[in-house]
DNA sequence: AAGTGGTCTAGACCACTGA
DNA sequence: CAGTGGTCTAGACCACTTT
């Protein structure tokens, strides 16, 4: 068995938790079949065994595989649709392009100014602050699925920062000031309200499940705000939940 | 510093989480104050650093704990209450109670039958099964702010098992039998639907978040099945994401 | 009995924070 | 700079499933 390699920054079980993925969508293990054991692919890619759990309970939460003591683990057998763990912190865009589809962001409105009292406290803050506002839909394959308002505290971005620079996802744009954001609190709401949806294509109700939330930095100062609403049953939502 | 002891047969990073937990409602560590340092704590319970890491990352993620790099891990100073994350196994009527309220539960179906082939295959199961079914409506001060349906995997439970018997929680008569879920797979959806609710009170707009669940025991064997609709509004449902 | 995942330890080294 | 959390390893032993 050939040893792969993982290279880039990120921590290993992340790493291996996106090979793990591809493999699945790549048709490598199909629905239903066991997986190596976690000794083996320990080995197969040159990790201990520890990580290999770390990276396999990630995937397990978010629904795409199962764990059976004693027995093995297994690839869950997926319906059709954007397929995501609630609970694992990743772009809108990535949750969509990561389940094969090709995403398309249009923006409505994209600019610098000075955050509203609602907006400051909304950011957790206290003083004025400037910030970067979006309104933006993504589609997949074409299709509309969600619209997104976001509020960036631009405080900590450089001046030359210019909001026509963002183009894809806001945590690619933020990456390179070393600004990843590393945890997020959400709210999660039903909607149903036909002035959410704008642009040429829109969804033919509009229902959505809505995901408010602040996006806190490792240093635990809040970097990001956005409200996206997922046009209903364009996505499968998965959360595990334990005692 | 005296070593605390643990000693029940949870696993000693649940064990370690409960004991934080408690010192901290107990003000011995107050909102806004830092822990002692992970190799502290693993000290003063005589468990190693990976065992307090697991502890404290289970109460970092429902927001108990905010922990910095570098700095520390600090108490969360919760504003307005604190409430519960959705990644937390819970029966209905506790996140009721939780949010406060008196919970009442109206039912409309109690039986004893067997499963129809979709209803097997929602519990994941493979040959014929006899299930208890149930549909309720949950009222928190009078008001309607939820529906559920439920089904039981009769199969685990004695035939003495009387469907009438289930008063409340599900979980509170499932637990006897030595049946308690230890995790739940959920998926989350937006519902507009005026043949949801049912019975005398009804909510005003017919909005909700609908949570589709399989609720399993520590062995990885199914025993519940639930969809709940809860009205959208009455509930604030918390979650942390993260990397 | 063999093989799987579940739990836990001890220790190493790195990255970040704050004095 | 010392002290904190972040990451990762190697290995031990247990509980459970399958053969």
């Amino acid at each position: 068995m050939a040893t792969r390699r993982l290279r880039d920054a990120r921590p290993l079980p992340v790493q291996l938790a996106d090979q793990v993925r591809q493999r699945i969508s790549d048709g490598d293990w199909e629905p239903g079949h066991r997986l190596p054991s976690e000794q083996q692919l320990a080995d197969e890619y040159g990790v201990s065994r520890a990580t290999v759990r770390s990276a396999l309970r990630r995937l397990a939460e978010s629904g795409l595989l199962r764990v059976r003591q004693g027995a093995g683990t297994f690839v869950t057998s997926h319906r059709d649709g954007i397929r995501t763990g609630l609970q694992d912190l990743r772009s809108t865009s990535r949750i969509i392009a990561e389940q094969g589809y090709t995403c398309q962001v249009v923006y409505r409105l994209r600019e610098h100014r000075q955050a509203t009292e609602d907006e400051v406290r909304r950011l957790d803050s206290t003083g004025p602050l400037r910030v970067i506002a979006l309104q933006r839909s993504f589609l997949a394959d074409g299709e509309v699925v969600a619209f997104e308002h976001d509020l960036i505290n631009a405080e900590a971005l450089p001046d030359t920062a210019d909001p026509a620079d963002i183009t894809g996802s806001v945590f690619d744009h933020l990456e390179p000031f070393g600004l990843l954001p590393a945890q997020a609190v959400a709210r999660v709401h039903a909607v149903h309200d036909a002035s959410v949806g704008w642009g040429p294509v829109r969804p033919e109700t509009p229902l959505y499940v809505c995901l408010d939330q602040v996006h806190y930095l490792p240093s635990g100062a809040p970097i990001t705000w956005s409200r996206t609403w997922f046009v209903e049953d364009k996505f499968e939502f998965v959360l595990v939940r334990s005692r």
